[in-house]
DNA sequence: TTTTTGGTTGACACAAATTACCATTTGCAA
DNA sequence: TTGCAAATGGTAATTTGTGTCAACCAAAAA
């Protein structure tokens, strides 16, 4: 796939942008830590990355990607996406967009055509509210559990 | 206020309805907990029901307030909405609304005007995901956090 | 009313996820 | 190169949620 080192080397030049105009520093941890964040499209957890990025960065403390993931999204370069399990996860993808969440595993995929869900942002519905943005979560079962619910429980797996 | 009353007593007859028709028993802790959790609008999380409820159920267990709770959302009495903060917080009102969270200091209202925001469920956008309900999470800046944004940090009050 | 029975609860240990703290190191600008 | 502010690593601690099992209780049966 060409888009997705595309993707990675645009989001690369957004984490030099943002630094420097921020008068951060550009360390390794955080190059190594967008490319592992950049490549992925599942939404992973911050351990997660933390697996990944572990063999790239030798020594690389728990702590640190913890602490990166929460700068990326503090900057605009992540998303923290909220899911019903109780973990944060995290996306390379800052622009609007949706998410389906299958009920039964937990996974999270991005909505193709997200374009078709534009809705008007509430102007400050309960008085003081200032609304930025929104994003849909669709619920649903996922392929792979709709034939693991015919088998018995259909939630919890 | 009245229409508090009224959810809350429409809450414990649904607990009743619930329980008997699936042979299950209506005991006290699963009664005090809901009448906590129906007797508030900002979705708590399973320990700040744990604090509410002690005092009331001398000797409770929080394994008991956190098995209380997902029995709830198991059985359609409540939902559990995820946040971008990493812990499961609830809701008694199981039917489709939407949120409207702070990014600042995470707090989560009720979007008042929830027929507003009618979309279609996609059709299996993706081929095998069976959509089945969603939610949209409205992000914004609360009233209360608007002030302390101007002295300095927009994050992380 | 008493008995029975299956689900529930409490207590504790355990695991997972995240944060606090602080000495050391590093990026980067002067 | 040097200096400083910021980042990092390591450990400990906290928060959040789960597993186990004996004792208990609500509800139906006797």
């Amino acid at each position: 796939m060409h888009g997705q080192a595309a993707f990675k080397k645009q989001k690369q030049e957004q984490l030099h942008t943002v630094c420097r105009s921020k008068g951060l520093p550009v360390t390794v941890q955080r190059t190594v830590i967008m490319e592992a964040l950049a490549g992925r499209k599942d939404h992973p957890t911050a351990d997660q990355i933390y697996e990944q990025v572990k063999p790239l960065l030798s020594g690389v403390s728990r702590t640190t990607v913890y602490r990166v993931l929460e700068a990326f999204v503090a900057h605009g370069l992540a998303q923290k996406i909220g899911s019903n399990e109780a973990k944060a996860r995290f996306d390379a993808e800052a622009v609007r967009h949706h998410h389906l969440e299958c009920v039964c595993c937990g996974a999270i995929v991005d909505l193709p055509d997200h374009e078709s869900y534009d809705i008007p942002l509430p102007e400050s519905p309960d008085g003081a509210f200032q609304v930025l943005d929104y994003a849909i979560q669709f619920k649903g079962v996922c392929g792979g559990c709709q034939g693991e619910s015919l088998k018995g429980a259909p939630l919890k797996h």
